[in-house]
DNA sequence: ATCCAAAAATGAAAGGTTTCAATCAAGCTC
DNA sequence: GAGCTTGATTGAAACCTTTCATTTTTGGAT
């Protein structure tokens, strides 16, 4: 028995799709008018247009987007390569985002390179391919030559919470040596000598600059930056926290800090996690501040110190920017720089304890 | 000098895309040939094919996604429309997702639907109009028309984390019931007798079986299911879980519960919160069981007790069921439904204190 | 040399939408 | 009612890639 000749476009359901064509003509009008209706319905007279949505509704019409697109020059759609999905931080970040997009009418794709150079790199392929109106992107590798090439090629490129040498790209970050700067005075002025870094890895341009901050900080204040105590970590995840916890709990008393900067939250909780259960008491013999000022921190069991970033309007303002250079003839690239802020809470609170555990380092005139 | 005529797709930076047909002059060879070195290399000759490849490279040639997808008429992209991106329990969900695209060589577009419909509603429509291969959602509305009218048109959709009646759709699930069920047993062989349940809304899905498994238990053991204490929330957030707590340390003395079992982690931790800030001791005065066993609960301050679910397996699994929808013809539904189990930690440990009476909870109660 | 089969390369058509110059209709003015 | 103007509609071309039926080339066998 001869079936009918089944097209290559024939869905799995037997399906048709249904194009401006049949609406065209269902409706009794031509491919120009449907397409009128669609993106100039001022100029399409009312009974007609009535007509034509009839009949889009009646036949189940829906826009073909690759074919707007490809006809268009242009996709309504940016993308968003974040670092790490299981951040909190990066979520907000996103939400941001998500809110310029919309009003500007623009769909976000979010990506989760996850800190994989690999896979930030098949993302990016992906999203050229797919040629998105630009690219939102806090990258692992902020030198890696793809993000050069792409903005090369066509593709605008805004670089988030993280900045690069050079006005090459529009950029949106946070004063991360500022902050680890805020940081640090904090403890300082609470009396603090001996303090600590957790953080890493130093692959990572946000945790450089946070220590960077810490150790002006020290600087700034008459003592020795390389007084600063690292306990590098492999990531910035809770998981890492904990670790790097014991690893404080080793050190010999007398060089252990009485106070800790964290360069993320994450870490912070898991730092945090590990006190509490092996009885360490925060703030009072170990002090910590953390740096996101994520929602959990205001949370934890002992509410954390923490630097605020402005995540959302980070994330709008970086959405905005490239719209902006999507826009704009001649743009200029611009590279923004927000300020970030201590909260203060119970973790950081009050003076190192004195104890005879922990002896101060010199009789001297601490804060 | 009369300028060359610009055309409609010029780039802002001046740039002309790079076609196939570009590359196939450049290579001196046909179009043909070129798609063929780009979809079936092996027809092509050794030496044909690098001569493409290194056209390929010199120009910058980008493959046009769009003109693909338009003429193949199936895109490579997959989507996931979830509820909260800012609970971890959705973004693990999201990587087990990621984890089975990758597999199969195809992107994920995530969007965030922030349980708000109308935006559940916008990304679907957009997601609908790029052709996406199909669609996975953790719906606000399970039984939202849109979700019965994206199959009918053609785009497959797989529910993850809620079931549906009938068998309309794929989806994967966790036995909710189950799990509260398992947390309220738990509670329950402790000793406890005063029960709450703090959760909401019950628009959700998941809250609303939580709690039945919750009062199937306490009828289970012989006890009256009314008698669960529900602290109803607006919403599955820290924020709210903090607000329950203030109501229940509002609550007299005597019907006060000495354990609650939450609708999810982000409520227990807030609750949590509360307790440890009011000198309310975890598990002593208050036993609290979580749910989903996010990052977070291991690293609380208490480490919670939680109803864990396979996050990661319920995102693969229902990538693979769509995977599954679109190439098979004849295709059958199927429902997944997977078994949650109770991690027991600290915040649940032992029996309700039976002392003297409860602690005062805060000295002052408001009002 | 000739022929043939296999391998390689070709090029026109198709896919759905948008654009734009051209056409058509209707309403006004003198 | 002729000549205009304005408003509405039309239809072919273009966007870029893939497909597939043809054509061309290659290399081995006769």
């Amino acid at each position: 028995m001869g079936g009918a000749p089944v097209s290559d476009q024939e869905q799995a359901g037997g399906h048709r799709q249904v194009g401006v064509k049949d609406v065209a003509a269902a409706a009794g009008v031509s491919l120009g008018t449907v397409s009128n209706v669609l993106n100039r319905p001022q100029v399409v007279s009312a009974r007609t247009r009535l007509r034509v949505e009839a009949a889009m509704a009646d036949l189940g019409f829906v826009r073909n987007e690759s074919a707007r697109h490809l006809r268009a020059g242009r996709s309504s759609t940016l993308a968003y390569v974040l670092l790490d999905g299981a951040n909190p931080f990066f979520t907000d970040v996103a939400q941001g985002i998500e809110e310029a997009a919309e009003a500007a009418d623009l769909s976000v794709f979010l990506c989760n390179s996850d800190n994989r150079a690999e896979r930030e790199l098949s993302y990016l392929t992906r999203l050229e391919q797919h040629r998105v109106q630009g690219i939102l992107i806090t990258p692992a590798d902020p030198h890696a030559a793809i993000l050069d090439e792409l903005p090369q090629r066509g593709t605008p490129v805004v670089i988030v919470d993280r900045t690069r040498g050079g006005d090459t790209h529009c950029s949106v970050a946070v004063d991360d040596v500022l902050g680890g700067e805020l940081a640090l005075l904090h403890l300082i002025e609470n009396g603090h000598d001996r303090i600590g870094l957790v953080g890493g890895p130093l692959s990572l341009g946000q945790v450089r600059d946070r220590k960077h901050g810490a150790e002006r900080a020290l600087a700034a204040t008459g003592r020795d930056p390389a007084a600063l105590l690292h306990v590098e970590t492999a990531a910035l995840t809770v998981h890492e926290g904990r670790q790097a916890g014991q690893r404080l709990a080793g050190l010999p008393t007398a060089t252990r800090p009485t106070a800790v900067f964290c360069a993320n939250d994450l870490l912070a909780l898991g730092l945090l996690q590990h006190c509490v259960s092996t009885g360490i008491r925060v703030p009072e013999d170990l002090a910590i501040v953390g740096y996101d000022d994520i929602e959990f921190a205001a949370a934890a069991a002992v509410p954390l110190t923490s630097v605020r970033q402005p995540r959302r309007k980070l994330g709008a303002t970086a959405a905005e920017l490239l719209l902006r250079e999507t826009r704009e003839t001649g743009h200029v690239h611009e590279q923004v720089l927000f300020t970030p802020e201590l909260v203060v809470r119970t973790s950081s609170q009050g003076p190192p304890r004195r104890g005879i555990t922990n002896p101060p380092m010199g009789a001297g005139s601490a804060g």
